[in-house]
DNA sequence: CCATTTACAGACCGTGCGGTCGGTATGTAT
DNA sequence: ATACATACCGACCGCACGGTCTGTAAATGG
């Protein structure tokens, strides 16, 4: 055959990119098409609808991609330093319209949950494993740190706060205002500890 | 006449709404006008065109809402437990609609400061403001708190915080995760004291 | 009383969207 | 060789949107 699954591919990494600096809504078909150099039979051969290839966006692009970015920063020895380190090296790393562009998951989060059931469990589901993830890892080196801290709420924390910097630097297209509240943010880590 | 300037209000306001909880581009014009009881003739009498009008909604309803609301937490004697009861009053007050409905200005400029500089520039304009209130009332009351703080820092931190937890609500739809960083929140302005 | 402006009404238009459907070429099993 | 499923093409459809344009009743100035 001509490589279905190769296609298949295809259109997820081309839609994860347009869905990423469009927004689902705004991301139109006819622009996904032509970047795949294929015909809109191809994409529904594939996808039965916009929703459903969104949500495989989703499933087989952004969640996996959202867990490998966190996982290492936070499964480290120390966690507060890694998130640290995780946090500075996107500022310093991180192009300008890399920033502005934002976090998918956040950018969905706010478009897509209030419109449609299915983006809103699936990003819950997201959110709520990353909470686990980073709640239980404060949990692992709790002896390090402060006492009778809300590991929970301290990983709720730290994520409203990383989502909230990237979306207020959409409106200054600079990564200054990212770069001061990733800081402060730092800042705020290093004094759970003892 | 037919009180021009009541109709010219009442569209403010529906749009006002309608942009709240559909944003911008999802709001139709055919909804603000079935829901005013005018026609489109009316509604383009006054607005030149949608934009125009998107304009008109976030300077003339947004922006003072948005100030009428932050400015009386942040002058007050003391501005970092202004805040803490400020935010702590939303927890409270607010429905859980319209917490996960959030704050305008940070809707907005999730969904239209990479699409429209004019959005852009009123957005930023609208962030640079709160970031001088907060961060020069910080610096009024600088003798009670820790040495060494960068107020602009906090200021962007606070805020972005703030949007951020509104964004966490919107896919869990209750207040929960709301408030638990609302409450992180309130536990790191009180450290920012002496 | 009349002319002109104001403040609307509502039919109409072009555009771009998601989605459908009949057709076609390529591979595979018998 | 034949039959069938797979993988894809692209014209077409209905719809909802923002925007335009002609018409008209109410207010206002002379």
């Amino acid at each position: 055959m001509r490589d279905a699954e190769q296609t298949r591919k295809k259109i997820l990494e081309i839609s994860a990119d347009e869905i990423h600096k469009k927004g689902f809504t705004a991301t139109s078909l006819s622009c996904i098409l032509a970047r795949c150099g294929i015909s809109k039979g191809a994409l529904y051969y594939h996808f039965s609808n916009k929703m459903e290839l969104g949500y495989a966006v989703f499933e087989e692009v952004y969640a996996p991609a959202f867990i490998a970015l966190w996982q290492p920063p936070v499964e480290s020895e120390d966690p507060i330093q890694g998130l640290c380190d995780f946090f500075s090296a996107m500022s310093k790393e991180m192009t300008c319209d890399e920033i502005v562009c934002g976090c998918p998951l956040n950018n969905l989060c706010q478009e897509m949950s209030g419109v449609d059931e299915g983006f809103r469990i699936r990003i819950l589901a997201m959110q709520q494993q990353l909470n686990l993830l980073i709640a239980t890892n404060l949990l692992r080196v709790s002896k390090q740190l402060k006492p009778d801290l809300d590991f929970s709420q301290i990983a709720y924390f730290i994520v409203s706060t990383f989502h909230g910097s990237s979306s207020l630097s959409k409106s200054s297209l600079n990564k200054e205002l990212f770069d001061k509240v990733i800081k402060e943010l730092c800042r705020y880590l290093q004094q759970l500890k003892r």
